[in-house]
DNA sequence: TTATATTTTGTAAATATTACAAGTAAGGTA
DNA sequence: TACCTTACTTGTAATATTTACAAAATATAA
């Protein structure tokens, strides 16, 4: 169990959202998640909700992304990924592995200790683009 | 003029501003430019910042930082550059330009419209790094 | 100089996030 | 199992950032 190794308590609202997250990768923001579970957990507070997510990137076990200025974004999959948000339909993309994280290195070799990388793009994601130059003809 | 090219009209608060991101390139916060200007210009406004930024960004002239998920931070440098928040004096330094941005092309290869691209990475700084390993010794 | 559209300003509203204290529950121990 | 301690959850209030808006001021072109 994941919050055990990380001496995290079992609670079902650290459940509710880590399955949630699981299964939603979306790159959901807080009020997202909350206003998702709520439905289901009547009884579940948005602190709660920033207090898990909160605690869960603390500790590594999912990714907060701040590719937004309005909100943050939550991802279960912490591995280093790129990011696409598409400024049509607002959708959040992951980009491929072989974008990969060389550059991390480097910036280690020049003195940095570098504990998290982030790659942001924005722009027309391969839909709306589609769209987006059929109009154009 | 860049103000005019851009057809934005002249004026002294956004010459002011611009004047001062580009003699401060710490990439301040609006709040940091606003209480930094406002010392030698009483009447402006908080908005007026809010609005010079949103223009200027619009419009290509400066780039807006998300790397902090508390508030937006602003660069006079627009060209792609990476940038490196230091989580212990908070300071944000450029990466090198060997840093490149090969990616971008690899990503519309793919079908994207790729208007923005933005490294962030997060750890200590070279001076922050050092002071901590001196300690471990 | 005058006219017009743009910009600035102050205030108020909207949103996101954090602080806090009281109640609740998880997990260890006997 | 029953109890204890500590960690967690919850609701509310406070804080902080950002946006909306309308009136006043100003830049620029004619
Ligand atoms: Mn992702
Ligand atoms: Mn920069
Ligand atoms: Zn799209
Ligand atoms: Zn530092």
């Amino acid at each position: 169990m994941i919050l055990k190794k990380k001496g995290l308590k079992v609670t079902p609202q650290r459940l509710e959202i880590m399955r949630y997250l699981d299964k939603n990768r979306i790159h959901p923001s807080i009020d997202h998640i909350y206003t998702q579970l709520k439905m289901k957990n009547p009884s579940l507070s948005k602190t709660t909700v920033y207090n898990v997510i909160d605690d869960l990137s603390e500790n590594g076990v999912i990714q907060v992304l701040t590719i937004n200025k309005s909100e943050i974004l939550c991802d279960f999959n912490n591995d280093p990924h790129h990011h696409f948000m598409c400024k049509e339909c607002g959708s959040i993309s992951d980009l491929e592995d072989r974008y990969n994280f060389d550059i991390i290195e480097q910036i280690r070799s020049e003195g940095f200790r570098v504990d998290e990388a982030f790659g942001y793009f924005r722009g027309l994601c391969i839909s709306c683009n589609n769209k987006n130059e059929k109009k154009v003809d």
